[in-house]
DNA sequence: CGGTGGATTGAGTGGCGTCAACCTGAGTGG
DNA sequence: CCACTCAGGTTGACGCCACTCAATCCACCG
């Protein structure tokens, strides 16, 4: 997999590290800056009080790294924490026994990469870092204490699964009835919309470390169907896709091309 | 569409109907058997106190009946409730400019079509009758009391939501990485079950009143090839597939066709 | 008895898969 | 400093799965 010890993406850890790993030290920790992109996600789509942020802040009780390639949560498994992705990539992908690979959801900072675990036992999917990963362990049980005596911040946090229904949907109808220029096409318009609310583009453009054979299994295509399917959008001159980064080059044609309406984001404030 | 008056499918009536229809008798009602099938999907997942029953059975405000066809909610409403199927079957669906559509979603008696337009507005797709429907609405001021004072039961609601994310999952691995002929032995291997969690099944059949086009919208096919398809799990032995019910000759074998694995249905009693 | 929705069948086409080779850049070790 | 390796991107040849268009069949119904 990726080498470590340098990132892979420079522009990835523009952001100056809150914190340098693990261990973490006892007492009081800079929470307050550790789960921003999930707070900064979720006021995004309703406004959230001093104490709900206070408790978000605190819901996590450690925080982990993964190597790009390393499994965070299997298939089977039954987590007692749901990890928070403070920095880098993730997917939740399946895998059959021909070994063929589907990824059904991709995750970047500020995701809650399996709040759903928290009620649905067993996993039914493996969550996988594809770059190297910071992640926040929020318990359970502090999750479970949350929706005791919290009930706003419980729909905001259901709020926040059901989001991630709503782009399975959208990546149902991508699959089942768009050709794969449209599909690809949808797919970068999303994740560009996905990383600005998070700040982490750069004008129109924004890091792409998912390899075309990742893509591939996004997609649902083959390697080499992705590859002239790219090519065919930088013909078009729609992106500008050097290794590692991706630049929309003309919004309009592209989301035309996806028939991208980013309702389905919810990128909207609205009391929940 | 489908002439009214008259059931489509006949089995699909055959539980004696508890409500004739509207307008709802004002005063004590016979919920307890009306929300029934929502609260044995529910309880198969996680036990359900009295009080919880109690407070589902009388969660519904009115009870409407729609044609096949006919709209329940269409993308972009906000609707005030949530539509709680009795009796019939519903999809979810999207269409493209040119007239595409994909249904990402198949929903029959007990399924909480829309719980999750409660938090998530404006809605991001369509839900249309597929057969006769008898649908509870479910008012979001009365889902709301229920966040804001049983969390349990909020937990189990929100797992119901989880559930419907995970088939999302299924679906996009089966529309990505299954053939035409895999991908349909999935989908009825995964109706077997859950109508079977409603009681409506007997024996191996099940009713299943949705044309080959409707099923071709399901699996992202042309309608064309779905009929090559019915006709190769035919010919395989695996189904018997007469106009309005399908019964399946082979389990095993199609499962195993499908990579069929019931986990992610989450059918299992599991404190949340 | 014609009309209609749905299932079925055939012929021709094309998008995408497979296989395999080759290219490139970055690391790595001699 | 230069082979060597390796991951990832690119290209070509070829084949198949699934699409399109179009005709036919069938059951049901007015």
């Amino acid at each position: 997999m990726r080498k470590a010890g340098r990132p892979a993406f420079p522009w990835q850890f523009a952001k100056p590290p809150v914190y340098d790993g693990l261990p973490q030290p006892p007492g009081r920790t800079p929470h307050a800056t550790m789960t921003s992109p999930l707070i900064l996600k979720l006021a995004q789509r309703d406004q959230l009080s001093d104490e709900e942020r206070r408790l978000l802040e605190e819901a996590p009780s450690t925080v982990v790294e993964y190597e790009a390639g390393q499994d965070m949560v299997c298939e089977g498994d039954e987590p007692a924490h749901s990890s928070l992705l403070l920095e880098g990539w993730a997917m939740r992908n399946k895998t059959l026994k021909n070994g063929a690979r589907q990824i059904t959801a991709l995750h970047i900072m500020g995701d809650f990469v399996d709040l759903h675990a928290f009620l649905l036992k067993p996993m039914d999917h493996t969550v996988t870092a594809l770059t190297r990963c910071r992640v926040a362990l929020v318990p359970h049980e502090t999750l479970k204490d949350i929706t005791e005596r919290h009930p706003h911040l419980t729909r905001v946090l259901w709020l926040n699964t059901l989001i991630d229904g709503a782009v399975h949907r959208e990546w149902l109808l991508a699959m089942g009835r768009l050709s794969a220029a449209g599909h690809l096409a949808h797919l970068l318009c999303e994740l560009f919309l996905r990383l600005r609310g998070v700040g982490l583009t750069e004008g129109q453009g924004f890091p792409f470390p998912l390899t075309q054979a990742v893509l591939a299994d996004v997609l649902g295509l083959s390697a080499v169907h992705v590859n002239r399917t790219v090519q065919e959008l930088r013909r078009e001159g729609l992106v500008t896709w050097t290794n590692g980064a991706v630049t929309i080059n003309d919004w309009e044609r592209l989301a035309a091309r996806a028939e991208f309406d980013p309702t389905y984001l919810n990128i909207t404030l609205h009391p929940r």
